[in-house]
This record gives C-alpha cells, sequence and structure tokens, in this order.
DNA sequence: GTACATATTGCAAAGGTTTTCAATTTGTGC
DNA sequence: GCACAAATTGAAAACCTTTGCAATATGTAC
C-alpha cells in the first residue's frame, strides 16, 4: 500500500524546476510558459501525479467536505435527501460525510467538536434530534458549530439559531390532505402517529387538528412515537378495537408512507376493502407510495429538491457569508386510488 | 465564520509550555507530569480547544476517511450497506464519504484519481458498475488504486483483482428459491428482470435457469434491464400478454423486491388472485417487503451484516496489510404469503 | 545596443500538528 | 551535597502544498 506516492517536489526535481512551477502548471496559473508547462506535464502525466488534498487544504484552510447530520439513511426520505445533497456537491467539487445522530439524540459538544476537529467547510442538518421539541441547550452548541462553519438545515428555523432553513410546510400539507377528504364526503378522520417529539411530526399534527376544528370536525388522534410499518399496524389495532365498527373513523390520515405501509397491511388483514370501507393517506411520497394497494394518496414534501437546494445554499454560504434566511413551500397533493379518487402514478425513481 | 481557531502553538503559550508539551497532553502520551497536564488541560477546556486533524493527517499520512462506492443510495440495499458500514467506521474513529457511480458508469482513472488525492485510508465499492460483465480495463484501474488504499467489495471477486470479497452467493440463493416453489408444486416458473449487464444480476439469472434445469424444467426467461418497480409491471404485462392464460406460468421468480412492487400491482391490476392465481418470489428482503399484499417471499441477503463487516476488514486490511480473502454465504430463504405458504414477518427494520 | 516594461521562475515562508532527540529537571541512594 | 538514573520538557524537523515577493529572463521601442 502508498508504495511510492510521488510529492511535487519528486515532479519538480525531475521535470527540472522548482515545486512553485509545478504547482502553477497543475492549478492552470496563466504565467508560465507553453514550453515549461509542456515539460511539466510530461512528468505529471508520467506517474499521474495527483497532488496532495491534505497539504492543499492546510494551507488553504478547507477540506473541501461537507457534513450531512441525519438520524436514519435507511429512511427513503433521508435517503433522497443525501442523494440529491451529494449529488449537488459533487458538482462543486466537494465531498460529503454522513454523520448519524439517532431520532432521540441530543447534538452535543463532543459531536460538534468532530466536525470542528475535522475542519469541514459546512454542515447540513436533516431532521431527527435537531427537529426534537426539547431544544434546551442545543441553539448554543449549534451557535458555536456555527462560527466554525455554516449551518443550513431542511426543518423549520431552531428558535435562537439564526441560519439557512428550507423546508417544506408539514402543516399545511396536512390541511390540504385533511380538505381533500373532506371534499370527498369523510366527516370521521382520524391521525395516526401524533407524537410530540419532533417538530416534523408536531406540524403535521398541527396541521391536522387545525384543518379538522376550522370545518367544525372533532380530530381523532392515535399517537405514535415510532412511525415504522410494524407501529402502523399495532396503530390501526388499536385504534379501531376501541370502537365499535359503526363509530370508526371513515378515513385514516398517517403521519407518514413509511407507517401507512403497516397501517395498509393491517386493514387488509382486517377484511375492509379500501378505499371503500376507509380511505387512508399518507405523507413522504417515497418510491413505494405508487405501489401499495392500493397506491396511496399523499403529500410530495420535495424531499430532492430541498436536499439540493439546501447544499446548493450551503456552497454558496460558505463562500460569500451570504446572510441567513428561511423559505418554505407547500407540499403537493398527490391523489392515488387510496381514498376512492382519480389515478395520479408520479413516484420518484429509486434507480433514476 | 472561523472566527477565533485557535493553534495549538496558542495554547502551549497561554500555558506557558511547548507545543509539543500540548500535543502530548491532547494525546494522553504518558511522559508528562500530573501538574503541567493540569495547568495545560486548563486552557484546553477554556478554549474548547481541538486539534486539526488536516494537519495532523498530512503528518500522519492518512486521512481517518474511507470512501463507500455505489451507484444509488436511495436503493434500499445500498441504503442499508451504507447505513451499516458507516456506523462500523465510525465505531472505530473513521468517516466514511460517498461517492456515486452511475450503474453504467464505468470507474475511470479520474474517478480513482479523486480518491488518492483525497488520500482515503480506504475503499469499499458496492455493486453497479464494479459489476459490470464488460469489466475492460477495469482491473487495471482498481490494481493502480490499490497500490495506494486498500479495497473490499461486497460483490464477487473481480477477475484480474486480488482484494478483500464479502458476498452473498445470489446463484445459491436462486436456487433454494426455485426448489421452494417446486416443492410447492409450481412446474412452470418464469424469470423476471434477467440480464447480463452486472454479475450480481447475471449470478441470479444463473442460479434460476440452473436449478431449473436440475429439474428438468424449462425456464421461462422474461429479461429487463433497468429493475424499477415501473419496469416490473411492463414485464409483467409483456410476459402474460405473450401467451394465452392456459399456458402461463404459475409462479414469478422476480430479479429483486424492488421490481416485485411492480409486478405484484400489474398482477392486482389484472385481477388475479395473489397467491391463488400466481406466485410471487422476490430478493433482497427489503423493509417494505413484509408490507406488500401479500407479504413477499425473498431473500435475505444480508446487506447490513456484510457492510459491517466489509467495512470491518477494510479497517483491518488498513492498519496491517491482511491479506486478501473472499467470503460467501448463502442467502437465507424467507418465506410469506406470497407463493401460499406459512408466515414469516420477519422484516429488516427501516427505523432501528 | 540601451532602457524599460513584461513575462517567467524560484526562494522561502506559511499552514498546524506530531515526534525524535537532546537537554533539562527531578529524584534516589549514599 | 554528590553522582547517577529516571522522568519531564523543549527545539526543531517533517509532512506537502501554495503563494507573495524578489529575481531573472524575455521582449519591445527607440
Amino acid at each position: 500500500m502508498a508504495a511510492e506516492t510521488k510529492t511535487i517536489l519528486d515532479i519538480a526535481r525531475e521535470a527540472g524546476v522548482s515545486p512553485a512551477t509545478v504547482s502553477r502548471v497543475l492549478s492552470g496559473h496563466p504565467n508560465v510558459s507553453a514550453k515549461t508547462s509542456a515539460k511539466v506535464q510530461t512528468v505529471v502525466d508520467k506517474y499521474r501525479f495527483k497532488p496532495n488534498s491534505i497539504a492543499r487544504g492546510l494551507l488553504q484552510k478547507h477540506s473541501k467536505a461537507l457534513g450531512i447530520i441525519m438520524p436514519d439513511i435507511k429512511h427513503p426520505y433521508y435517503a433522497s435527501v443525501f442523494s440529491a445533497a451529494q449529488e449537488e456537491a459533487r458538482r462543486h467539487g466537494y465531498v460529503v460525510q454522513l454523520y448519524r445522530l439517532a431520532y432521540n439524540a441530543m447534538i452535543t459538544d463532543d459531536f460538534a467538536n468532530q466536525l470542528i476537529e475535522r475542519r469541514l467547510d459546512g454542515v447540513m442538518l436533516c431532521g431527527g434530534f435537531i427537529e426534537s421539541t426539547g431544544l434546551s441547550g442545543l441553539p448554543a452548541v449549534l451557535t458555536r458549530l456555527q462560527q466554525y462553519m455554516p449551518i443550513v438545515t431542511i426543518c423549520p428555523p431552531i428558535p435562537g439559531l439564526s441560519c439557512i432553513n428550507i423546508y417544506a410546510d408539514l402543516a399545511a400539507g396536512l390541511r390540504k390532505l385533511v380538505r381533500h377528504l373532506y371534499n370527498l364526503g369523510h366527516r370521521r378522520i382520524a391521525f395516526i402517529g401524533a407524537t410530540a417529539e419532533t417538530r416534523s411530526m408536531g406540524e403535521r399534527e398541527q396541521g391536522f387538528t387545525d384543518e379538522m376544528l376550522h370545518l367544525g370536525l372533532d380530530p381523532i388522534m392515535q399517537p405514535e412515537n415510532i412511525h415504522t410499518p410494524a407501529m402502523g399496524e399495532q396503530a390501526v389495532l388499536k385504534l379501531l378495537s376501541a370502537a365499535p365498527p359503526a363509530e370508526w373513523p371513515t378515513a385514516l390520515a398517517v403521519v407518514n408512507d413509511l407507517m401507512a405501509l403497516g397501517v395498509l397491511r393491517q386493514l387488509h388483514a382486517m377484511g375492509l376493502r379500501l378505499p371503500e370501507d376507509m380511505a387512508v393517506v399518507g405523507c413522504d411520497n417515497q418510491f413505494f407510495s405508487a405501489f401499495t394497494s392500493p397506491p396511496l394518496t399523499t403529500l410530495d414534501v420535495y424531499s430532492e429538491e430541498h436536499g439540493a437546494a439546501a447544499m446548493r445554499q450551503l456552497l454558496q454560504a460558505q463562500e460569500t457569508h451570504a446572510a441567513p434566511f428561511t423559505q418554505t413551500r407547500d407540499p403537493t397533493l398527490i391523489v392515488r386510488e387510496s381514498c376512492g379518487a382519480q389515478l395520479d402514478r408520479r413516484t420518484p425513481h429509486p434507480q433514476a
């Protein structure tokens, strides 16, 4: 390994010039004669020489690396964000590093130190911890971190922290979903997966409740802190066994599509016909959401667009010290068969 | 940004010692008096000083960073591998960087140069390109890369390249699936998604064909180069419209669970009852595979175990120059309702 | 050929750490 | 208090590049 790593000095020596000249040739500096340039290039090509980017980084005080912090890359939402952000970074010559921070973990001083030690050029925060409703201490850690590198998030602004926020307004999204169900004639609608634990989920719950009350309806809540398919099954079981079928809701709004997977499955297992006996809507428009049975009505929350946009802004903030700002967008309603309406098969493509 | 980044020199000055001593305190070197150590520690704590890991890397000739190369982090298989590998790396104080290389892209000299320039401590190759059946030039590029850093793959060995390979024997897996279907009474079985493009997919096809012939059956092939849900729908349409229902296969083996998603959906759309009218099996045991309707019989291919194991071996190879080796494991058959057998709800958990 | 402007090149410092080796301090036994 | 060993500390080199500045070479106008 690392057999014969040439340095710029070796190249310079062999080409009969100074290391400074080699450096200039390599970086395309204008003030270098064609003859010298050619001479140097020959040697560079001969050894396929590539300058040590660590040494360069030390001098130029950058690492050309960005950190992305998220709770779970296996979750399709985060995978989408990460994928788009990586691609955007790559196009600008940067590399991304994944830092995992569990859903329920707080961002600590030690955690921030890792990023500082590595001299990252910026960091992108994506949900989980950062979304925690108990934000005690968080702004302090992040304010310190921000003295070393720019921060962007794809979540609502964190009180006490001024950084770039680009996110989808999920409360607005849930209002859309409720109105859609209402227009289809539903009056008893339950929300599955309510939780106060993270703000992103809290927003969904808030939007649901607001719109229900606004429509003069009574919001039925089935809270659940973990939003997996398996928990979706359990939630349905709990909700429906708590009341006789005559009093069941006619529609279920599930906190996200992942959990909806289990909801659908449990409803099938109970022998209900979908969407006739029960309408279901989800949130996030995952790649699988068009392929459930029935296909799921859901919200497009712009995971890829926002991942790319946030990364773009991060890169720009890093170069120009641009001012912090917040940008929101209302999710798009994606109507499919799961609540008994016309077809919409648009879907994000997992193999683009 | 980067307001007042202290250096080890600043700390040394303020503590009234030499930078060497500070360095020793920071790295827990034994030969330093308790008194001095305390004095230094006070100043370090005061500024929350963290040594610049880039400078350290320059001197120690490592970056404490590993590269992971994969075609698509949005694909749940790759997300699992990446997640497990990242966690393993983190536990050893390393950071992972994602490098994307499209399914159909070749690993070029330029691509390898990126990794070399960044002085990665190792690289993990995960399918796609690397799997291409047309391997022309690949061993040369990788052999060169290997002179700079250790390589592990989670694919079958690449002819002409000696590195660590840890992977699931998918041919064996598909033989298991075929035998399972055979035992359930199926005789006309089709393979959906056959392709010669990547070895991993080619292996599945090979295993299928081999076992069919071994059982004296005629393999029915429905080739498809792209293995998305949408293509799954199309493949079913093509396959079934090519013959009268009486001659249809009674079971479909789909190249992976993702594509099976579309297969199931299309079969539903055509009004078939599953599994009575048509059995379906997939491959990969994704998080959603237990929640399709009906739940999918599939193969566990150890994405997380192998991601973690490969990373572990990479780290070890990097430190000890361990000898290359190859390790295979037969996938585990996960039986669910999609081919009409007893229940098995084990599933990888997307929110662990 | 001279004087000047311009294009090219090299020297040396800087970036922040770790580590070897030598120097210094401290401790021990008498 | 002395001689010596052991523990602690510091000076300086090394890692590899980029870049400001000075020096040299080249070109131009007379």
